[in-house]
RNA sequence: GGAGGGGUACCCAAGCGGCCAACGGGGGCAGACUGUAAAUCUGCUGGCUUAGCCUUCGUAGGUUCGAAUCCUACCCCCUCCA
């Protein structure tokens, strides 16, 4: 590979290189480079949004770089300064270590463990003096400090701003000068701390780290950040068969970014796909297809992978059943038997028994495959059944 | 401590005595179509023993034939001033 393409690997959907010109140059030196990126100690549910950041590591790690996986166990004991959560309990060493294996049991799907070191920050931190810290404070200004954005707007503002918030930056940058990081790694929302790095390092006569910024990724509904609270996320340990359904979900627009941050196909491929589908004519189904496909398998394998897709295919091309279908129990009312609308419910297929009507009303709803169109039809004790709602929801009952 | 503004369904947000189970938007769900759980279009979006009934507009009372709408008290949130 050349200097030109590794640099413009290292490129493709990045946020900010800093110092821009700095990329090519670091790229170019013969020895492997000390990539540093850290992460909160807390028990780590990753989603694709997070994997943005690890593929990026992943791809220094194929040019041949060190990455440092940094866990910043003693940075967590002072609490983030978004202000937003004062103080969270320090864990214990036992927490962080559990929560640490956790960490790698999911990037290690991306990154290769042999290549990767885990180091934590309260290593060295844990042992540093008061007298040190001071030392360490002094080399940075308050006015410096109240350049972050958030800062400098509660200063403004009038919100409280405690001293120790001060350090959390510091400490971060602290750790590139002793690990002697060449690169840091970050999302948009660590861009100060990260140049705090390049600062100290070259207080500390170090060549400062280029910082490299990645975006947030955008959720399945695509248009907002990708984000458990949102649910529009593909969990890295979720399912296979509903990581591939989610990822079949997004629009074709947003499958272009999804490749640009998510696929590590080189991007000449991609232009190759985006071509096909232009000139020749090509399914986007079948280029988002193979999307799902190639991330699926990163976290559950390709066999695994493999299975949800042909269970996609059956079910949604086809219109075919899922392979496991859960069987429930129903008890018969009083006339003996029971209303398809509180079968649904009572199935737990719908919420209420009102909405199963509406279904019916609107056609949703099939018994044995059959679409109900009479609400008053009744299901008979003694018997089974296959519900379904949409074309997603599935049961079997028996009426008892 | 003083002055003002506000709390409406999953979220945002109208309504300010009856036509309100409550406009509109978002989200969600369903249908049609398709290339797929894309896009687009249409419909639905409190509950129930569903041509009917019941419960909801911060909480508790009150006025009224009738209240989300008026009155009283209380709780909570926000803005400005000290």
């Amino acid at each position: 590979m050349t200097m030109e393409d590794a640099a413009a690997l290292i490129r493709r959907g990045i946020e900010e290189a800093i110092p821009d010109e700095g990329l090519a140059e670091r790229l170019a030196s013969s020895a492997p480079l000390r990539i540093k990126a850290g992460f909160d100690p807390t028990a780590p549910d990753l989603h694709l949004g997070h994997t943005v950041l690890i593929n990026k590591l992943r791809q220094f790690q194929d040019l041949g770089h060190e990455i440092m996986f940094l866990i910043g166990d003693f940075t967590a004991t002072i609490g983030d300064p978004s202000g937003k959560s004062a103080t969270r309990p320090p864990l214990t060493r036992e927490e962080v270590v559990a929560n640490a294996r956790t960490y790698e049991e999911q990037i290690y799907c991306i990154l290769d463990p042999n290549k990767t070191r885990l180091v934590f920050n309260s290593e060295w931190m844990g042992k540093m003096q008061s007298a040190d810290m001071i030392q360490l404070a002094s080399r940075y200004t308050v006015a410096r400090m109240l350049e972050r954005d958030d800062f400098q707007q509660r200063y403004r503002d009038g919100s409280p701003i405690a001293i120790h918030e001060f350090l959390y930056p510091l400490i971060q940058g602290y750790d590139s000068v002793v690990l002697q990081a060449d690169v840091e790694l970050g999302g948009t929302d660590q861009r100060f701390n990260l140049l705090v790095g390049r600062e100290l390092q070259r207080q500390f006569g170090q060549v400062p780290q280029l910082v490299i910024t990645t975006p947030l990724l955008v959720g399945l509904d695509g248009v907002k950040k990708m984000s458990k609270s949102l649910n529009n996320y593909v969990g890295v340990r979720e399912p296979a068969a509903e990581a591939f359904g989610k990822l079949m979900s997004i629009s074709d627009d947003l499958m272009w970014r999804y490749f640009e941050l998510l696929s590590l196909r080189p991007w000449s491929e991609v232009e190759g796909l985006q071509r096909a589908i232009k000139e020749e004519g090509m399914n986007p189904r079948d280029v988002k297809e193979a999307l799902a496909m190639e991330l699926t398998a990163r976290f559950h394998g390709e066999r695994e992978a493999q299975r949800a897709r042909d269970e996609f295919v059956a079910r949604f091309r086809h219109g075919g059943l899922p392979e496991q279908i859960e069987e429930v129990r129903l008890t018969a009312d009083g006339a003996g038997g029971i209303g398809v609308a509180s079968a649904l419910k009572e199935a737990g297929l719908l919420g209420s028994t009102s909405e199963g009507l509406r279904m019916i009303r609107q056609g949703g709803v099939r018994v044995d495959g059959e679409r109900v169109e009479d609400p008053r039809i009744r299901l008979e004790s003694g018997q089974k059944y296959l519900l379904q709602v949409g074309k997603r929801k599935f049961a079997r009952v028996v009426v008892g």
